[in-house]
DNA sequence: TGAGGTAATGCAATCGTTTACATGAAAAGA
DNA sequence: TCTTTTCATGTAAACGATTGCATTACCTCA
């Protein structure tokens, strides 16, 4: 039916090795010859068979993407990043979204990827040692995003860096009594990034000298309705916080939802910081860590590019800057307590003795 | 290096046919001689080629989805259905993001998907009938969502519906000033969903009996942005609308945000509609038409399997239905007039003379 | 006992490229 | 003028499956 590249051979009159360097541009094919492949290509409306020449050449022109879940906003905006770059670069991008455990277990069991992709793009799963040895295997580059695989190409924001600012931040506002909406701290699978956040929030309240409060950490997974629910958690707490870090910018909105439902406002009766700076955060006018989603998209893919080039040997580590962005949703800690007051009057106010730096 | 269907083919002792049929599970492969392949397999970790297996057999095992923009909300939900059935069924999911105009062109010059997939779903691009010919001559089946495509298969939603039902909300509450933030219905390209719904529109007022006024209908591109631009547009009318409609909830939100930046509020000064239930609009509190969004992707993959498996002959089209939901950001209109009253006093209210139904 | 049927398996052509190698002609150098 | 180079092109062997068409062995039934 459709024409192969034996008729297009035909119709130049030249071999389909000559086709095959013409049309892939390749040199030693005399401008003659080259123009009347393309011409005859052209006439008989000729389209290379991807597979056909993927089990000659070897090569897939293809690169696998692997995520959690393709309908939140960061996943979302990362895969734009990273298409944008794979399409002008003419390779097409397979998407992987293994949010369900079981979809997770099968891909791992069956490793469709294998022998289907020139590269492999994974974005914050988390994954056990076997499933990394598993991916490793597949003698692919691989570019991570947030979970460390050795031996990979990396791109990540310091967590740890942005969680502190985010902390700090609210301490110089005079917040001693600090939350945090962490993210799927509980799950299973063990996402790395929740873990790093945390590390980093108990490690600047100890810093400045505030007692570690496990309380203070309600588990949100990443979610609105998870965040409202992890912030209603901390305010029935008996010594409710006056700041409340979400990792998320979602869990945030949650957040504040419940502080509206329960006739609270940010800043006034608890400050709110979230994380990303998603599309949202600026509508809801929410204090956040920003962070550049699609252009680390970009950066992957890059690094893709680079690996399947060979223009670098060594894959390489790249930390973007997180950058916090102070709006309406934090202020000055009230020397009051937040209506709700059983029990433990607060001692003083007493700010800033340890935190020094902010932001960026 | 990987082994072949030849290597598995030597060490069960079989011919590479009888591995090929083994392993696919087809009949006539005496249950000795499955599990000796299997075995074989197994232990040279033999993966299959896909390419080769493709190109034997014509099949690709993979579906393209094209779209305008993975990063926004509705799409990536869409995508997220898609690929859930998909994955279900054994399918890859090739993403192909044409948002970009270059891109777009690229890709209809060049039909990279051409002999690459087994079928193909389309989510609310802007063809040319020049395009919709390209696509259909791929020869594979293709489930289209919002647009018609001749021959395709398609679900999509009832647009005119939906848009009157919003509308009607409005008039029943009293409004005879209703705006509308239109979609892309300047962009070159013309999606579809937006002349309809703009139609829609149009035609709801008229059968209320209300004057048609250009000036109330503003363009914002789906975009938080530009429905915030157009909303300070619609205000800044001599007489501006007491109740607007976006088509979209993002651009809902833009809207929301220049009332409150221009210390007005919803509904008190002006109510608001917005189209899709968002995740956030619930958030905000905003009334919108709700569309089944993740769903719509999962009725495209599964008209997309029985295309494939020959279920059925005739492609189906299949509308699904939308559902107002009232929140906070719509009420009753006052009688007087929002704040900047330069020219034209309003004749009285007369209310709901023509319509009727409000929604389901 | 032999014809006919069926289930299991093998043979070999096919899918449509890419690419190492061979070939020949023309250009360059001696 | 006679080697060498260099460049354009062709030949044919992969690449790794699938599948139509035998072939074989074993049943079944008259």
């Amino acid at each position: 039916m459709a024409a192969s590249i034996i008729d297009v051979a035909r119709r130049a009159e030249v071999s389909t090795a000559t086709v095959s360097r013409a049309l892939r541009g390749l040199p030693n094919v005399s401008e003659a010859t080259r123009e009347r492949v393309l011409r005859a290509a052209e006439e008989l409306s000729y389209a290379i068979s991807p597979h056909a020449s993927s089990l000659a050449s070897g090569r897939t022109g293809t690169v696998g993407v692997v995520l959690p879940f393709v309908n939140r906003w960061f996943y979302s905006q990362v895969v734009a990043g990273i298409d944008s770059v794979l399409r002008a670069n003419d390779l097409d991008l397979l998407l992987y979204n293994l949010g369900d455990e079981r979809v997770h277990e099968r891909f791992f069991a069956r490793m469709p990827l294998r022998r289907r992709v020139d590269a492999l793009i994974v974005l914050n799963l988390p994954l056990s040692a076997a499933e990394c040895e598993a991916l490793v295997s597949m003698e692919v580059p691989i570019a991570v995003l947030g979970t460390r695989i050795p031996g990979c190409w990396h791109v990540s924001i310091d967590n740890a860096e942005g969680t502190s600012t985010a902390i700090r931040h609210l301490i110089n506002l005079g917040h001693r009594r600090i939350g945090m909406i962490t993210g799927a701290l509980g799950d299973p699978r063990g996402f790395t990034t929740p873990i790093v956040r945390q590390h980093a929030y108990r490690t600047v309240l100890a810093q400045a000298g505030i007692p570690y409060d496990p309380d203070l950490e309600a588990p949100g997974h990443f979610g609105i309705e998870e965040g409202a629910s992890a912030m209603a958690r901390l305010l029935s707490l008996p010594d409710p916080p006056t700041a409340v870090f979400a990792e998320s910018d979602q869990m945030a909105f949650g957040a504040l939802r419940t502080l509206n439902r329960m006739g609270l406002r940010a800043p006034d009766d608890v400050s709110v910081v979230g994380f990303d700076d998603h599309e949202t955060a600026e509508l809801l006018d929410l204090t956040t860590i920003a962070q550049p989603v699609a252009h680390q998209g970009e950066l992957l893919a890059r690094q893709i590019l680079d690996a399947l080039s060979g223009a670098s040997e060594e894959p390489t580590r790249v930390v973007v800057p997180t950058r916090l962005i102070v709006r309406g949703t934090t202020g000055a800690a009230r020397a009051a307590r937040p209506r709700k007051d059983h029990s433990s009057p607060r001692p003083g106010p007493e700010p800033d003795q340890h935190s020094r730096t902010s932001a960026r």
